[in-house]
Parts: C-alpha cells; structure tokens; sequence
DNA sequence: CGCCCTATGTGCGCTGGCATACGGTGACGC
DNA sequence: GCGTCACCGTATGCCAGCGCACATAGGGCG
C-alpha cells in the first residue's frame, strides 16, 4: 500500500490528523501557498494543460508516498509540504538520500521509463501538494516538451543529491549532518519550526536516537535551536550554517 | 585537464604504460573483446550510425576522464575497460558511488540536457572502450529513439546504484564492502586477475589504507583470494559472494 | 650489489557511534 | 487526578575505524 504511515514515529501526530484511509485526499484549493517552482517555470499553455490534470491535496505526516518496487500511482508537485527519499537496506529502519520540497517534484523517474523507484518515499513536512495520477502524467509528458526539459533538468539535480549523499554520511559527523537537515528542511518547510522528534531524525539520518540527542543538545546549549517534545525552532538560521557541514553550500 | 591521471596512486603502473599524455588516444581495432551491451542491444539500423561515429581507444589505468565542473569531451562505452565514479567532498581523497563496465556508459548525463556531471570519473580496470565526443553523440541522440530509451533506462540503472551506495557506505562494514567491490570489479573486468593495491582499495571504499590491509588479509586467510604486491586474483567466487553485503546481490 | 621506491604488515592510543537499559517529565484521556 | 504513553535525558560497556608512526620485503635500476 501506498497509503500506509510509519506509524511507530509519529504514533502522536497521527491523533492529530485523522485523515482518510485514502492516502493524500483531494482539498479544495489546497496547493494555496508557495507556488511548485517546477510548474510555475513552465510556459503558460504547457503549465495550464498540466495543472488541467492537478488535483490539490493535503499530505498527511509520515505517510508514504512510494514503496521500493511498488508501480507509481501518483505523481506529486508539493507548494508547501515535503517529501523524503529514503533508501532502506537489510533490515534497518532507512537511510535520507534526498529531499523534495517546492522546487522539485516526485516522480521524476517516469521520465525515464520506469515504473517504479528504488526509493521509499515518505512526507516529512504536512502541507499542500498537487497530485496527477502516473496515466495523465504520462500523457502530458509526452506532448510537452518544456515539462521533459524541466524534468531531465530535476533528474540531474536529484542525482547530484544522491551521489552528495553517499559522500555527506560516509564521513561527516551527527552534529554536522543534524545542522544541515533542518536548514534543508527549514527551506522547504517555508517556516523557521516545524515537528520533528528526535527518534524520526535519528530515522532520518540513519543513526541511533540517542546519538540525535545528544547532537540537538549540542546545538541547543549553543543557542542555535531549541525544541520541546517535538516542536523544533530554528533560532539562529546562519549559526547553524556555520555548525552544518559543507554539503548544504554545496547545494546550490 | 581531463587528461590527468592520479599519479600517487598508481605511480608504479605509470611505468608499465607510459602512453601519451593525450588521454585515450585512438587504436586501431582496439574495441575487440567483449561488445558493449547498451550498443548491441540497438536496432541495427542505429547501432550502426552509433559506430559510425565512434572510434576506439585504450584506456589508461588511473587516468580521469571527468572532472566535476569540467564540460564533457567525450562519452564512453567500455568493452574491456570500466570506470569508477567518484563524489569528492572536502579536502578528502574520495569515495566510489558507481561502477561503469560494458554494462553501461559513461556521460549518460548528457541525455539529461547537461555537459557537466558532480563526479570525477577514474578508469579502474585498463582496457578497450568506444569513445564519442559530445557533439556527435548529442546529434546522435537527439535522432535515435531507441538510443534516448536506453540512456534512460541506465540513467534509472545509475541512480539506483547511487542510492544504494549511500546506505552501503552507511551501514556495512569494510570487509563487506571490499568483497563486494572485487566482484563487482571481477563481473567487468571478465577476469578473476587485476591489479589494484591496497591504497587504491582504501581511496575508492573512503577508508585507510590500514583498513583494507586488515580486511584484504582476512579474506587471503579464508581462501577467498591471494595477492601480492598489486596482483589480485580471486580464488572463491562464491565464497567471495557470501561475505560481501547485500548490496552486491541486490544489484539485478 | 646496493639504493630507493613501492607495497604491505603492525602497533598504539583515541574517539565517535553502537547496543542496551533505565529514569524523568509533560500531555492527553478517561 | 491518575494512568499511560510519547518524548527526552543519561549511563555503561563495547568496538570499528581513525590518525600516526614505524617496520619489513619485493623489485627495478643504476
């Protein structure tokens, strides 16, 4: 199913958004907020036939998106929430190798051929998305040859990503990769707080919640964050591009 | 310079193959072992506008094709010869993330509408290969289908490697890890005999020296493999498989 | 034959992250 | 207002890999 949630990471939140069985119900007028820059950058007639096929809706925390191996039903265009990528291996609860906010899109590897990714998919940040089913997309695909570009350009910016990756958790340390994280995600998230405990950050960073603890205690005593049982507030935004490793300026 | 090689970590080899300092230079008949498999699998008709163009050379051990940030010359399409892909970070040496043999390509990127890749690109195992330069190929591409499918089905190809390589590098441990480079190195090197050496070994796992030597000296005790001085040689394939980690038998 | 460079083996102290376990505290529900 | 559970802090022992330093052996070359 594509509409399952990691439930044990935020067994809380679930309570506070119910939601539908249905993963990622349409709302109407949900993509309010941030335009997707990838669509907003297309010409008019290619972008309007594209969002003649768009259905707002409202991603729902922790719920996952993509299954490795599972055919992609959906394709998404997220305005205000984001996605993680995640690579899972042997047993272990999961790896981020990539992020998704409103300057890219998930999806991309239909414009590869394939039906299905590698990756798990999973929403990191609630919010706004819009959402085509894989059959329009396709279709849309096939006749607009600025959304290919748009498409081939992202795929690029998304292997760089991955190949960072690699490099970033082979030999950078907690603090360091923490920093970077929530800057990363403080851009996509278009607020300076958002929800995040640390037993899911430890998740994400595939590393022990302890260790997660510890690092976040770090920036704290350093007056760079501060949280409470999940609410997490960026206090000092370039003091923690300072703390952060090189791997967030490199993105750019 | 794209011409380059790296010296100190094949300073003995050098000697071997002096070769021009224009890398890869031509050699009549020089793709004559194994065919590379994106080309055979075109129709005909495009295969052989592909060969057209192409023209053979020997690759040079240690020698760097792409630079990350340097525009694409060439794209290659090994036969005997493969390629590892490298993310560099920091001022650290760095770190293998993908694999290129007779299986693949290198400059796949370019069907992606860029000229440049974030991977510096190292020969690895010496060899025969198609080369093509850029233009030609993008004039090429942009006429053959069924060339465009197949970049991108190997685009898919490589960034699952990528993805895959994040968590290896994460979670798997060095002995894991050089057991599954030897049989990944042996699959495209269509021999169980190479030369590498342990300081090599070291710069592509992203670990020290002292790391392989403890690693590559467990594996000589199981029986797995032998070596001495830069010559490598496989003994027990399978043997070799069940103490690699899961990614090798992941990669079908 | 002796020099020198390459390739490999070893030793030692250190540290970051691991596994596991347990204690504390806020928030919500009944 | 009391239990329960989510979230966070802390402790203890352990180990893989690190940095650094040095020792030994093969082999080409003068």
């Amino acid at each position: 199913m594509s509409t399952s949630t990691i439930d044990h990471l935020h067994p809380h939140h679930r309570a506070l958004t119910p939601g539908p069985s249905e993963a990622g119900h349409a709302v109407d007028g949900a993509a309010a907020g941030a335009p997707n820059q990838l669509i907003e950058r297309l010409p008019q007639r290619d972008r309007q036939r594209l969002l003649a096929v768009c259905e707002p809706v409202q991603l729902v925390l922790a719920e996952v998106l993509y299954e490795p191996g599972k055919p992609t039903q959906h394709v998404y265009f997220p305005t205000d929430g984001f996605i993680s990528l995640l690579t899972l291996i042997d047993g272990k609860p999961g790896l981020e190798v990539g992020l998704v906010g409103s300057e890219g899109m998930l999806g991309a590897h239909l414009a590869l051929g394939v039906g299905t990714t590698p990756l798990r998919a999973l929403v990191q940040g609630p919010g706004a998305t819009w959402r085509i089913p894989t059959a329009a997309f396709r279709a849309e695909l096939a006749r607009s040859v600025p959304l290919q570009r748009s498409l081939d350009r992202y795929l690029y910016v998304l292997m760089a990503q991955l190949a960072a990756s690699a490099g970033c958790v082979r030999f950078h340390q907690i603090g360091a990769r923490l920093a970077r994280w929530l800057l990363m995600s403080q851009d996509r998230a278009h607020a300076d707080r958002f929800h995040v405990t640390h037993e899911f950050l430890a998740y994400m960073l595939g590393v022990r919640r302890v260790g997660v603890t510890m690092a976040a205690g770090a920036l704290e005593r350093s007056g760079l964050i501060t949280y409470h049982r999940g609410d997490l507030i960026v206090l000092d935004r370039s003091g923690l591009e300072a703390a952060s490793c090189s791997c967030y300026a490199a993105e750019r």
